[in-house]
DNA sequence: CTGTTAGCGCTTTCAG
DNA sequence: CTGAAAGCGCTAACAG
């Protein structure tokens, strides 16, 4: 037991009570059932309260209940610009529902994220794991113990919302091919990514569909250097533009292209994708827009609906993406005459 | 009582026990005192254990520990670059402590951080507040009932970690000398904001000593646009350099000088400050870091020491910053002779 | 409308 | 070294 400084003086329920002279029972109701008390009996129960500073104990309240109003949102990494306005709109939803929210940080490990779920697992009533790196088999076994929504992972069975690049990615395309550009380079990022075979699946089959050239070059791991050094093969391959896998990546290429003195729009276009940059460059990015705080928000929606209802439905939500021109996007050169 | 959904098969101490052949303080000792048991017992029943998934209840164990093993890091925007890495930091350690850590997000406004902190007190042993916007008032009430650890706000009695950018701000005029500027703009930010009272002081005083003028243009709330709209301002003051209040308003000047085709670092130099951009653009920026990362892994550490001390001492904990030297500065260019 | 009675799952003396 | 028992503070049937 403690102790001296951390629980010294908070008055529990039984003094108000005692005090009140009613039953502990009648006390709690008081603070959640109002509505089943008389009118007296309440006030004169708070009043008590508010003399003697009683507030009623979230710990205890939660053992019993076993609902404490928290949730855990975890993901690969913090610091990785895509999550932070996906964690945004989680805890906006969140706050706005009464619930305090858990961040866990996997590092991109399985180990760590498990060890997160079990630490979590007791404190929340429900789980958002973001571009979870568990397999299959223990995502299953967590999400018998305490609802779980799923971000950018597709686990059959489990309530999942999912960012689908495809539809900007093929905006962004048309977009392209409006201004003249046939010969396309796509940065590619991680292989095992579900959105960058999304990426590229709609990409090659959009392509083919409209009779342009699609030619990859891998950006792995997917980071701003990944696409510098990306740069002079993407030359090489005499496209005229480039789709690349994120916003870090593309930042790269435009870095590369800059030190060269290729001019973009003017020689050279660039599309980034995720949208997480913003516009704090320049030129400013033309990206495909991922809505990342908006699956923040559904993700987050959906958990504390399945709370409410305690029925696990086969959710599959699909956010659909839209591309954003900006600045880094331009009809194709005229061929150089010397 | 609930209930079918929400906890259904999580096991307990109970069930581990049983299997173990062991009774509940046994397994209870075999997490919290191994030493007080003999290897075997440990071992066998931590096999168990990890058989069926069992992990101690944190909430039934702060029932009656009155210890949670839960912070709470506030901040005022988690989608501002600024926070992420401080707070990847805070949960790094917190994590190595086994703490959970429940963030919030106060959007910049002291309504909603009071609102936080309200719902976070009874769930946590301590806080974290960042760039807290609250009065001292309210500061030193909560203080009261829980650890407080106050980041980049400067309230004497309340333990707090201060990143000083004067150290690296010096750096930087000292930098821009040595390259011939003699004519320098500060773009200002929150004049409320202790950095920017830090920042724009050592500026100041070094800027006397050293005899180089020092020309303020605000932008304001410090932003990328504030910083792209300053620029004309900026360019009329005849300066050859500008050292920004952050990364963003950095950017946002680096556009706008791209736009109208002045060449940096050739024709204009600019120093951000924070390092949070990294180097995605092009040029990379020069800047003053903050190591925001290690802001947090310190208030962490410190606020997990006042835990175990139990003993409130006044800690000011001063984080120096230092120059980066990257892509956007330069020699001060040549007088223009058409 | 209000009281009684059991726990929630774990820790912790106190005995062996 | 291990077990038995007594709660931590609160909620939730079940009776009245």
């Amino acid at each position: 037991m403690d102790d001296e400084t951390s629980r010294r003086r908070v008055p529990t329920i039984d003094q108000v009570a005692a005090l009140a002279g009613v039953s502990r029972a009648t006390v709690s109701r008081a603070f959640t059932r109002p509505e089943m008390l008389s009118e007296a009996t309440v006030q004169r129960v708070k009043a008590i309260a508010r003399d003697v500073g009683y507030v009623p104990n979230q710990v205890a309240r939660a053992l019993s209940t076993g609902r404490h109003g928290n949730l855990a949102l975890i993901v690969p990494d913090v610091a990785n610009p895509f999550f932070p306005p996906l964690i945004r709109g989680a805890q906006l939803r969140a706050d706005e529902a009464g619930f305090c929210v858990f961040l866990g940080n996997s590092d991109e490990q399985a180990g760590r994220e498990d060890m997160l779920v079990g630490r979590f697992t007791s404190q929340v009533e429900g789980m958002i794991l973001v571009s979870s790196r568990l397999d299959e088999e223990r995502i299953r076994l967590y999400a018998e113990r305490r609802p779980i929504v799923l971000v950018n992972r597709d686990v059959a069975g489990i309530p999942r919302v999912l960012i689908d690049s495809a539809t900007g990615i093929i905006a962004a395309l048309a977009h392209l091919i409006d201004h003249g550009h046939r010969r396309i380079v796509y940065v590619s990022g991680p292989s095992a990514s579900w959105s960058n075979q999304q990426r590229r699946l709609a990409l090659r089959r959009e392509a083919a569909k409209r009779g342009v050239e699609i030619v990859a070059v891998p950006a792995r791991p997917p980071t701003y250097e990944a696409g510098y050094a990306a740069t002079a093969q993407i030359l090489a391959s005499k496209a005229t533009a480039a789709l690349a896998f994120d916003d870090l990546v593309a930042q790269g290429l435009l870095a590369g292209l800059a030190e060269r003195g290729i001019d973009v729009p003017g020689r050279f276009s660039v599309v980034g994708c995720d949208d997480v940059l913003g516009t704090t460059t320049y030129p400013p990015l033309t990206t495909v827009s991922a809505r990342c705080k908006e699956a923040g928000q559904v993700a987050a929606d959906l958990l504390m609906d399945l709370l409410k209802v305690k029925a696990m439905r086969d959710v599959r939500y699909v956010l659909e993406s839209h591309l954003v021109v900006r600045g880094t996007t331009g009809p194709v050169a005229p061929p150089d005459r010397p």
